[in-house]
DNA sequence: CATGAATGAGGCTTCATTCAT
DNA sequence: CATGAATGAAGCCTCATTCAT
């Protein structure tokens, strides 16, 4: 009788744009974006194509939001322990970035796919240099904690080795490729460096 | 009005196919596959919608043959100078490799963008597994010669490294990105890299 | 809390009513009837789409509201001084008539538009057939106390001048025509016409 | 066998325009701009939807089209014979207005329909003042020469008045308006005008 | 071999209307 | 009385593909 309050349209909202989110997520994540068709995200959805239009103005709105999505997730990519000595954080790095590929891995599908489908774009260009120089700039940090000369340099390498083992595991499917041993080689690599100035008798 | 001998035509239906990859090459890169149409790539191939279909039967051939392109280029890169000694042909394999980046992105860019446009196409995966396995095992052994321990997993993140220094020049827009800086750091790593078992107390 | 009596009742179904009226009014005039969403009309009048429909049961029962208040402003083109002599009622009417052509030019665009642009809807015909033939009369009469020798002729040729200066005000825009200048004429022609049988040796 | 050579091809891309304007044409007269869907258009012009989209890139360039047909049209209402006196050719133009009221009532509707139902065309607003002002300039030449104290005036009325006769008939679907007796009293007010200048002794 | 007119399925989007609260 | 989430038909438009010439 007593109409709705602000307070449940509002949840009901948040809802709704969660399942759509959900739901495109996944679908652009699989299909593709040019192959997800509004239809298929609402059937997805579980929802009319109407409705998508009452939450998102577009498509390419849907995709923001998506995307927006992503970039979350991503923040949670560098929250490690800070009281740990840079070894252990670079450990930690390692572990959850492993585990997020072998796991999560239409989100990191995802974030490729992404760039690269729907390059033109603007603003997916725009969030990919920014979540990218973040990570750059986290690993440059420790780096140079660890030691190593040229740490600018050497995080952009790491970043580029990274990206490359993403895009492997997605283009060939993750079949056969020996993520754990890669895993085991990079830590080893970067929590063992020895440092260049440092003396016969000390070790990090 | 004399008729055509086979040859002649052949040679006339071999240079259109030529015309029309080239073209949808060009498109596909730069637009993306699901925004090229057929009459764009016929457009820009200066001929008739209706003679694509003379020559590939459907806009998925003419992606296969695009992508078979592709693989042809891709060839060129393991052919250095087989007589050079393992680190000539590493500082060989990567000046091609950067040279091919900074000029030819088109390449690059068509590469990652059909692996993961169109990567429901079976024959692109394929290939794409193909092609990168061959590189794999060229590395592989070019690195066992030049002394490396583990040169199956070297290889391995090399090839990571290498794809993602291609994708962040694309996504990056190569704005920034310091190309012959990196190129430098590895070339030096992987041309001077010091034979473990070549000193006696050595750490990994 | 208090229950509200149905007089109450009544006045704020009238004042929605009467808001959701002018807004539709506003937006029919300025952006037309079929770009006129109801999305947009309730909003306009600061109201729910669901209470639109509380008050009126569909888009056309909205429209022949506003075609009905259209006609209640017609009414008082026409409520001149009856006790005025002929000369002056004619003055009076143009005065008025004008008048609303330079302040009120939505309505005026509101009456065209609405006639053609919804001329399907059979109501809007009626309307516009039955308030046209009242001012036909009203000028028909007040042209025979004027001694015009065919004043229905007349009445119908001067409505038609009427409905033509309207219409190209809408037009054109309003820029540059010569409404005053019109006026006077107008005024001059029909307050100062010499009666046929005035005089012995007049032509028809 | 051989291909249509570009002549065949011209004449079928005119052939199926005309078709496409004629059908816009009648639908857009006679239901409105905004009921005709381009489904309803293709049907009515017996060819399929996309095909429009070959000869008009949107809707709105359809219209442009087929006002572009009226604007012809209206060019053969000025025409008339210019060596006849200024009475004949008022006479001529009369007959010819109101041939054309009766006779091709869709075209008239048309242009009013149109200028009132997609003003917001900016295209539309400008052809229509143009097309406006030169049948104003005609006139007032014409009455000029038929020594009208203030033809400029005059034209403006008078275009008023046909405009309003127009918009009558089809306002009131042509039932009941005396068409021919009011022909007759402009053609008698406009061609038997005593100039003002006349001495007491000379009737025109 | 070559052309481009023609088709129709399907894509994105709008909007009048319904309904649970 | 009042809200706005939800629906689905229908609108405009694109595009791979076919076909007569």
């Amino acid at each position: 009788m007593s109409p709705r309050n602000p307070k449940e349209f509002e949840e009901i909202r948040e809802k709704s744009k969660e399942k759509i989110i959900h739901a495109a997520f996944e679908l652009f994540s699989t299909t593709g974006y040019w192959r997800s068709s509004i239809s298929k995200i609402a059937k997805q959805a579980g929802i009319s194509k109407g409705l998508m239009y009452n939450y998102f103005s577009s498509k390419e709105e849907l995709l923001q939001a998506v995307v927006g999505k992503i970039v979350d997730v991503l923040q949670d990519f560098f929250n490690v322990d800070e009281k740990a000595d840079p070894e252990e954080k670079m450990r930690q790095f390692f572990q959850k970035l492993f585990s997020y590929i072998e796991n999560n891995s239409a989100l990191m599908r995802m974030m490729i796919k992404i760039g690269l489908q729907v390059g033109h774009f603007e603003f997916v260009n725009k969030t990919s240099a920014i979540q990218y120089n973040l990570m750059i700039q986290k690993l440059e940090s420790n780096l140079a904690d660890l030691g190593f000369d040229d740490p600018k340099s050497e995080a952009l390498l790491l970043g580029a080795t990274i990206d490359g083992i993403v895009l492997q595991t997605l283009l060939l499917k993750e079949k056969d490729y020996p993520l754990a041993e890669i895993k085991e080689q990079l830590i080893q690599k970067y929590t063992h460096h020895q440092k260049p100035n440092s003396t016969q008798n000390q070790q990090s």
